[in-house]
DNA sequence: AGCACGCCGACT
DNA sequence: GTCGGCGTGCTC
C-alpha cells in the first residue's frame, strides 16, 4: 500500500436511504484496516443518525482530514456482490441528482439492479442477555436468533428471515430488543444467492479405474468424449443422475469445478432477414454519415429520420456492425420490449448471445445476470427499455434510441430522468455517438438537427420504393347523433378487405366497453372512490350488454378504474338518485369488437389491449397468429400501432382520432401526429399498397390533416412556429412542481406555502436573473389519485445551474415546512402535463 | 426516512 | 407520581 493512501484517513459518503433534504456528503473516519479497500464508488456500512443505526452509503471521495474529532467511523467496506461504481457511473449519479432532484441513493438504485445491491442485508446479532422476563413473542424471537446464530454469533441472522417466520410485527419486536441492548442491528453481505453456479464435470487426469455401473459408464463416456459437461446438460441427456455423479467423484473418475451461470430470459428465435446486409443508397448514405461521426472519436449525435417502412433497422444494424468492428459496445433502447418484439428479435437473430436484454419483465435474478454479462464483457450489445441506458459498458461506441419521440424514455418515477439526457452524458464521457431514430421525431430533436446540433440523416422513401398508404380523413359529423364507432366508409372498406382475404388493423383509443356510465336523471357519473376519474364498463367474456337489461349488464360486467385498477359491481340503479336510468356511453375496444361481430358475423377478429394481453408471451402469440392470417381484423389500443410488420395488412382504420385532440398539453399535436402516422404506417408493407381511414369529428383540424398526408416536415414547421410564438419547448423548459397529500386541506395549504416560498426565492439576489413565469397552483388534471390529492404549479423557465439550485432549495425548505403531512416533487420537462 | 428528545394526558 | 402519546428537529 502506498503512503499516500495511508494518509487518506476519511471518506465522504452519501447515505443511500437518506431523504432528499439529508442527501449530502457526510465525512467519516476511515480506520487503518479499511484504507486498502475503501475507494470512490464502493459501498460502505456506517453508523448514521442519533441512533447510530448501520446504513449503506456510497463513497464519493477519499480524503485526508487533520482534525478527526467528532467524526464517526466507517464500519465496513461492503463487497455488495462485487458491485462498484466506476468513475463514469459515479459522476452520473451526481449528475442525476442535480438534473432530476433525486437523491444519490435513488440514482444508485436506478442504475444498479436490485439483486446486486440486495447483496446487503439487514441482520441482527445477540449482544446481551435478557435482564428480566421478556414477553412471550419477544422471547420466542430472541430464542430463535440464539438458535440460528449458535455456531457463529458474529454472523448474525437476517432480519428478513425473522420477519418471514414471525410475521409483520417482527420488525417492531426487533427494534424493542435492540433498544433493550440485547440485539444489535448491522448490515452484512448477503449470501450470494444472487449468483448461481453450475457443477461442471471432467474426467480426472489422475489414474483411476473405469466405473462399474451401466449408467455411470454411459455418463463417463459422454463426459470423456465432450471433455467437460455441465450438470444441466448431463441431466438433459441422462435424466436424474446426481447419484452416479456423486459416485464418479467419490471413485476418483471425475473431477468437478463450479462455474457461474447466467440465467437468461427466454428469447424467441427470429430469423434474420435474408438480405439483411444490403442497403439502399439512402440507407448507405445515412450509415456512412453516422459512421463518420463515430470515427471522429468525439462525442456526437445523429438523428435518423426515416418514413415508416424505410428500413431504419437495417441502418442501425450496419452502424452497429461498424462499432463492433472497432471493438466497442452498443446500447439499443426500445420504447417497450413487449411492443417491439420485431426489433428485439432482429438483433438477437443477428448477434445471438452477444446481446443482453434488459427490461421490466425480467426477474430480479435474470436482470442481475444480464447486467453481469455486460459488466463481465460477455455481451457487447445491450437491447432494452429505458433503464438499459445504464448498462455498465466501459467502452461504449454507440447508443441507439429507437422511436426517439416515445414518452416511455422519460421516467415518471424518481429519478425522473430522460434516457436521451443520460445518453448524452454517457456519450460525452465515453466519446460515443447517440443515434436517435424515428419516423416522427420529437419536435425538440428535429429542431436540434435543423440547428446543426445533431447530424440529420433522412430516409425519405419506403424500402423497395413501396408507396406510403393513401390515407383519408372521414368526417363523422352527420347530425344523426351517434351512429356507432365504425362509419359507413370504414365499414365498406373493411368489407372489401374481408372479401379479398386481406387483413385490416383498427386502432381504438380506449380500453373497455363503455368509457363511462352516467345517470340521465340526475347527471351523476360513476367515479372511482380513490381517484377523481370516471369508471369504465368492462364486459366479461363475450357478453353484449346493449341487448340486455341493466340487471343482466350488472351480472356480466364490472366497472374498472383505469388509473388505480379499482373494480366494483355494476349498479343497476343510479347510486345517487336511485333511478334506473343509468346510461353507458363512449366506446372502447370491447365495444368495437362487438360492433365488428355484428357487422361482419363469422369473420375472425383479434382484440389487443391491456385486458387481453396479460403476460408478455400472449402478446407475441397474438401477433404471430395475426401474421399467420388466423384473424382478418385486428383491433386494439396503442399496442397495434408499434413497429410491427404485417405484409398482408392493406387497410388501417382509426375509430376516434379526436380522443387526444383536446388534451391540455402542448405536445398533444405531436402525439396525435405520431400516433396517426404510426398506425397508417402499418398498412401496405407488402406487395399491395395500403390505405388508411381516419375517422374524426374535426375534419378541419390542421394537425390531423397533415398527419393523414404523412407530411412530417410540414407538421414540424407548423408546430415549431406555434411553440416559438407561445414559448414552449424547445424555446423554454417546463418545470412541474407537484404537491401531494392524503387530505384535501393539507394539499391546498401545501400548495399555497410552496407558491409563497417560490415567490420568495425569486426575490433572492442569487436567483433574480432567472427568467420564469409561474402558473398555478391549481388542481392536477386528476385531482385525486389512489387516495392522494394532487396540486401542481407549472413554471416556464430556462433550466440552468441557478434554476436547479433554486428548485433544490425550494424542495428542501418545503419538505421541512410540510412536516410529512404533504410531499413536494419537481419534474423538469415532464412527459405529460 | 428513522430515531431521540421533549413536553402533555390516562393510568398504578 | 410514572408510562407513553406523537410533535419537532437533526443526521458527519
Amino acid at each position: 500500500m502506498d503512503g499516500e493512501k495511508m494518509l487518506q484517513n476519511a471518506v465522504k459518503a452519501h447515505i443511500l436511504d437518506a431523504p432528499y433534504a439529508a442527501d449530502k456528503p457526510y465525512t467519516y473516519y476511515l480506520p487503518p484496516e479499511l484504507r486498502g479497500e475503501a475507494e470512490k464508488g464502493k459501498f460502505v456500512s456506517l453508523p448514521f443518525g442519533r441512533g447510530n443505526r448501520q446504513t449503506v452509503a456510497l463513497i464519493v471521495e477519499t480524503l485526508t482530514v487533520d482534525d478527526l474529532t467528532g467524526l464517526k467511523a466507517v464500519t465496513a467496506v461492503l463487497e455488495a456482490g462485487g458491485v462498484k461504481l466506476n468513475e463514469e457511473l459515479l459522476s452520473l449519479c451526481l449528475f442525476l441528482k442535480e438534473q432530476t432532484f433525486c437523491t444519490v441513493g435513488e440514482a444508485v438504485y436506478a442504475m444498479i439492479p436490485g439483486a446486486a445491491l440486495k447483496g446487503l442485508c439487514a441482520c441482527v446479532r445477540i449482544v446481551g442477555e435478557p435482564a428480566g422476563e421478556l414477553n412471550e413473542r419477544a422471547s420466542q424471537i430472541y430464542g430463535f436468533i440464539r438458535e440460528k446464530t449458535e455456531k457463529d454469533p458474529e454472523a448474525g441472522c437476517p432480519a428478513e428471515k425473522i420477519a418471514e417466520k414471525f410475521g409483520e410485527d417482527a420488525p417492531d419486536l426487533l427494534k424493542a430488543l435492540t433498544k433493550l441492548g440485547l440485539l444489535e442491528r448491522f448490515y452484512r453481505d448477503k449470501d450470494r444467492s444472487s449468483v448461481t453456479y453450475e457443477c461442471v464435470y471432467a474426467v480426472s487426469p489422475a489414474e483411476h479405474t473405469l466405473p462399474g455401473g451401466k449408467k455411470q459408464r454411459e455418463i463417463y463416456d459422454a463426459v470423456s468424449l465432450a471433455g467437460e459437461l455441465g450438470e444441466s446438460e448431463l441431466r438433459e441427456k441422462f435424466g436424474q443422475c446426481r447419484q452416479q455423479l456423486k459416485a464418479l467423484l467419490a471413485g476418483g473418475q471425475f473431477i468437478m469445478h463450479r462455474e457461474e451461470v447466467y440465467r437468461r430470459a427466454y428469447l424467441k428465435k427470429h430469423d434474420a432477414p435474408p438480405d439483411g446486409n444490403l442497403l439502399t443508397d439512402d440507407q448507405e448514405k445515412a450509415k456512412d454519415a453516422v459512421c463518420r461521426l463515430i470515427d471522429g472519436g468525439k462525442p456526437g449525435a445523429a438523428l435518423l429520420y426515416g418514413v415508416t417502412g424505410s428500413g431504419k433497422t437495417r441502418v442501425m444494424k450496419a452502424v452497429i456492425d461498424h462499432v463492433l468492428s472497432l471493438g466497442k459496445s452498443v446500447i439499443v433502447l426500445v420504447p417497450e420490449i413487449a411492443l417491439t418484439p420485431q426489433t428485439v428479435g432482429v438483433f438477437s437473430a443477428f448477434y445471438g448471445d452477444g446481446v443482453a436484454l434488459i427490461h421490466s419483465g425480467l426477474s430480479a435474478g435474470q436482470r442481475y445476470d444480464e447486467w453481469r454479462r455486460i459488466r463481465d464483457g460477455r455481451a457487447r450489445i445491450c437491447v432494452g427499455t429505458r433503464s438499459a441506458i445504464f448498462a455498465p459498458f466501459e467502452n461504449l461506441g454507440l447508443i441507439i434510441i429507437d422511436e426517439e419521440q416515445e414518452h416511455t424514455y422519460k421516467s415518471d418515477m424518481t429519478p425522473r430522468y430522460h434516457a436521451r439526457d443520460v445518453a448524452r452524458f454517457r456519450c460525452g464521457r465515453q466519446n460515443a455517438v447517440m443515434m436517435l431514430c424515428s419516423a416522427t421525431p420529437s419536435i425538440e430533436s428535429y429542431y436540434k438537427a435543423k440547428e446543426g446540433k445533431y447530424t440529420l440523416c433522412t430516409l425519405p422513401k419506403r424500402y423497395g420504393d413501396a408507396p406510403l398508404p393513401r390515407a383519408i380523413l372521414c368526417d363523422m359529423r352527420g347530425g344523426k347523433g351517434f351512429s356507432g364507432p365504425i362509419g359507413a366508409l370504414l365499414a365498406n372498406e373493411l368489407a372489401k378487405n374481408v372479401e379479398r382475404g386481406e387483413q385490416s388493423i383498427l386502432f381504438v383509443g380506449r380500453r373497455g366497453y363503455n368509457s363511462y356510465a352516467t345517470c340521465t336523471l340526475c347527471g351523476e357519473t360513476l367515479t372511482c372512490p380513490h381517484c377523481s376519474v370516471s369508471l369504465t364498463y368492462h364486459a366479461l367474456g363475450r357478453y353484449r350488454p346493449e341487448e340486455n337489461s341493466a340487471a343482466e349488464r350488472a351480472k356480466h360486467g364490472v366497472m374498472v378504474c383505469h388509473y388505480c385498477g379499482f373494480r366494483r359491481q355494476v349498479p343497476d340503479v343510479c347510486p345517487k338518485c336511485g333511478s334506473s336510468l343509468l346510461q353507458f356511453l363512449g366506446c372502447g375496444t370491447q365495444f368495437v369488437e362487438n360492433e365488428l361481430e355484428r357487422i361482419f358475423p363469422g369473420v375472425p377478429t383479434l382484440r389487443l389491449d391491456a385486458d387481453t394481453t396479460g403476460n408478455k408471451d400472449s402478446f407475441e402469440t397474438k401477433l404471430d397468429s395475426f401474421r399467420r392470417g388466423e384473424a382478418q381484423i385486428m383491433l386494439g389500443t396503442q399496442m397495434v400501432t408499434k413497429g410491427h410488420d404485417f405484409p398482408n395488412v392493406t387497410l388501417v382504420g382509426v375509430t376516434n382520432a379526436d380522443a387526444g385532440l383536446f388534451i391540455d398539453d402542448y405536445r398533444a399535436g405531436e402525439h396525435l401526429f405520431s400516433l396517426v402516422t404510426q398506425v397508417i404506417g402499418r398498412a401496405g408493407r407488402g406487395e399491395r399498397p395500403g390505405r388508411a381511414i381516419v375517422q374524426t369529428y374535426n375534419p378541419d383540424h390542421r394537425t390531423l390533416k397533415m398527419a393523414v398526408k404523412q407530411d412530417y416536415p410540414a407538421f414540424y414547421e407548423d408546430e415549431i412556429a406555434f411553440r416559438r410564438a407561445l414559448v414552449f419547448p424547445p424555446f423554454c423548459d417546463i418545470l412541474l412542481i407537484s404537491l401531494t397529500a392524503g387530505e384535501e386541506s393539507e394539499v391546498r395549504a401545501a400548495a399555497e406555502l410552496a407558491a409563497k416560498k417560490l415567490a420568495g426565492l425569486r426575490e433572492d439576489a442569487r436567483y433574480e436573473k432567472i427568467p420564469m413565469s409561474v402558473y398555478g397552483p391549481f388542481e392536477a388534471p386528476v385531482f385525486r389519485l389512489k387516495d392522494q390529492y394532487r396540486m401542481r404549479m407549472v413554471v416556464k423557465t430556462r433550466a440552468g445551474r441557478a434554476l436547479r439550485e433554486m428548485i433544490a432549495e425550494l424542495l428542501v425548505d418545503c419538505a421541512e415546512k410540510f412536516k410529512r403531512r404533504a410531499t413536494i416533487s419537481a419534474d423538469l420537462n415532464p412527459s405529460a402535463l
